[in-house]
DNA sequence: GTTTCATGTGAAATCGTTTTTGCGGATAAG
DNA sequence: CTTATCCGCAAAAACGATTTCACATGAAAC
């Protein structure tokens, strides 16, 4: 691989002046230029960044640290970020730790010794961020995406879990539901607690009393979707709808009314968080709350690299990205919404919808 | 970010011997190793990598270009090689392409500037290779990934096509199917031939006779796909299987079957490439052929950092993946596998399975 | 014809490592 | 007690770029 060394004796010139050519910071005598371009062609010369990078003290690297690229969410959040790091001629060191906190350590470690100007990290779940504070302090930002570390005063990407559950509810009653239960995830986490408020909040306003019997609590998985889902279409007060908390456990629920016979939504409405499979693939097609995972990317990104560049103040940033509602069958209004409007709050249809189980 | 000199420093050693703990290369006395480590630990020293590679002359950084991640077959590549990359210390820098060769030449450009030890490469389908040549003649060996550049001796990781779709067939043979449509891709594309290639010769080692008729040119979108199914499903003789050429095809034939009101398989039985969704999001259940990806991935990273490291004859290494056929719902038996050995090559229940259209 | 000035050029120091080389000091052999 | 032999340590030269700064060159002014 050709040195810029080597350009510069061909040229007939010095390696200041070929570099100065390149970077284009001084104005050098079009004949020399129009030399030193033909030599770099020729050469077909790619500058050393790693040489460069010792010297500027920046490597216009980024690094990106995911649980799992292979879960769909994330490949969203890293084309936002890449697209947004190109743009500014970053490129993107991407690594999953699989939740693992000892990978996630490692590689950390490594970008860390890469020195990447900056992280864009989704920290493993309550795992020790003692690493996260002692990278920042070294002078290498990390903005983190989806999930903060508890109390640490940090830039982050964050989804408006609230807002999300809240619209979600809020939709489930103006399509005439009104016996909405819930699947959470793990209540020690903060999304759950969050997605669980909305969902709250969503009753209240419409002056719907919260029942503890429809709030069940999930791990977040698939199988705990099932049980739940199962647990609550053989109880007595059926519910005319369930909200779940995320896609996967959104699996296990419709695994649960295909081997229960309940039609959905005929029988039970269905609305989930996470838009797992865009609009194709299930049946019913799901109303969910899709998660913005590009726009949560791009952000993240931008936010980093102003960051490292210094247009932020020191304050942390915390930016709150708002998910979408997407409607689909699943959720089929009971009543026109004029009807629905007038019938006001009574639940007309429930009684005649629940099948004899 | 501390440097080896204040660790040396505060270690009271030299920077040479602060290297030959970190490296291990030379015996050092047990009292200075142990004040270099404590120095290192107090230090919280990540050693300079930029600087470690600008003198060794090896970044430790694999590039991966890729069309899309947003494509779930890609992540799966990505999680082989990292995990092998990360087992020998290598890091991955990836980028998407978009199918854009501009984009491709850029970000080949800039893994080169960045001096990547090798890049995994998708290369974008019918685009010049000029730029994979030179990258390989500068001393980065690219090893190519799903495709290979017509025409060009490199290293590649492949699927073996044919071998799938023949598994395919046969499965669909032996499992009653007699009349095997096939929509294929462009057969200007490598792939797309050979996965016809693979199913005309399941056809012919079952003594059946390829059919014009049956043979329909796609384009790998959706959209041909619904179309090809609803002209394949309205002729007069029609198939009681379909054998499709890739996934996103075959999201439109199950739209084609929604419309028309064809049930699946009772009435026409649907094979495809590519597994999508996993086993739970189609109904019915798709019949596939999976392709590895994650073991593309790992192979991939192998070769090239086995190419890397000089491990390699100089000749191009071609390693071909067998894909797995991952029989569900969508190509239930139209017999007991018993009875459709004796009933030999009669397709006996086809005429029965035609619903009037 | 000399001086001044602007402009563009090239030599050299630097970034943080690795690695070679030479040397001092300890130990063992004579 | 002297000499030979190791062994471990430190000094210094690279790696390939950037960037400062002094200087050469030519034009312009007097």
């Amino acid at each position: 691989m050709a040195t810029i060394a080597e350009v510069a004796k061909r040229a007939r010139a010095s390696t200041g002046t070929v570099s100065n050519v390149i970077r284009g910071t001084v104005r050098v005598s079009p004949a020399l230029r129009a030399r030193v371009e033909t030599a770099i062609r020729d050469l077909d010369f790619h500058p050393n960044e790693i040489a460069r990078s010792l010297k500027v003290n920046q490597t216009y690297m980024l690094g990106m640290v995911l649980p799992d690229v292979t879960n769909p969410f994330f490949p969203l959040i890293m084309r936002g970020a890449e697209d947004r790091a190109l743009e500014r001629g970053f490129l993107l060191v991407t690594a999953n730790t699989d939740e693992q906190i000892e990978r996630e350590l490692r590689v950390v470690s490594a970008l860390r010794s890469r020195r990447v100007d900056g992280i864009l990290l989704t920290p493993t779940r309550g795992a020790n961020t003692d690493h996260i504070r002692r990278t920042i302090e070294s002078g290498i930002p990390v903005v983190c995406l989806d999930r903060a570390p508890a109390g640490m005063k940090i830039d982050a990407v964050m989804l408006d879990n609230v807002r999300g559950a809240q619209d979600c509810v809020r939709h489930l009653i103006r399509s005439g539901y009104r016996t909405i239960a819930i699947i959470t995830g793990p209540l020690e986490l903060g999304v759950a607690r969050e997605r669980l408020r909305g969902y709250e909040e969503g009753l209240r306003e419409a002056g719907i009393e919260v029942s503890k019997e429809l709030i069940l609590e999930g791990d977040f998985r698939e199988n705990s979707g099932y049980r739940l889902a199962k647990d609550l279409l053989l109880q007595f007060a059926r519910p005319s709808a369930i909200f779940v908390s995320n896609g996967v456990m959104a699996l296990g629920v419709l695994q649960a009314f295909e081997e229960l016979g309940v039609r959905c939504p005929e029988d039970v409405a269905l609305a989930t968080f996470d838009d797992l499979a865009g609009d194709r693939a299930f049946h019913p097609r799901l109303t969910v709350i899709s998660q913005p995972g590009y726009e949560m990317g791009a952000r993240g990104a931008t936010l980093l690299m102003d960051r490292i560049e210094g247009k932020l103040a020191k304050k942390p940033s915390v930016v709150r990205v708002a998910p979408t509602l997407i409607v689909r069958e699943s959720t089929r209004a009971r009543l026109s919404p004029e009807r629905a409007a007038l019938v006001g709050n009574s639940d007309l249809y429930q009684k005649k919808a629940i099948p004899s189980s």
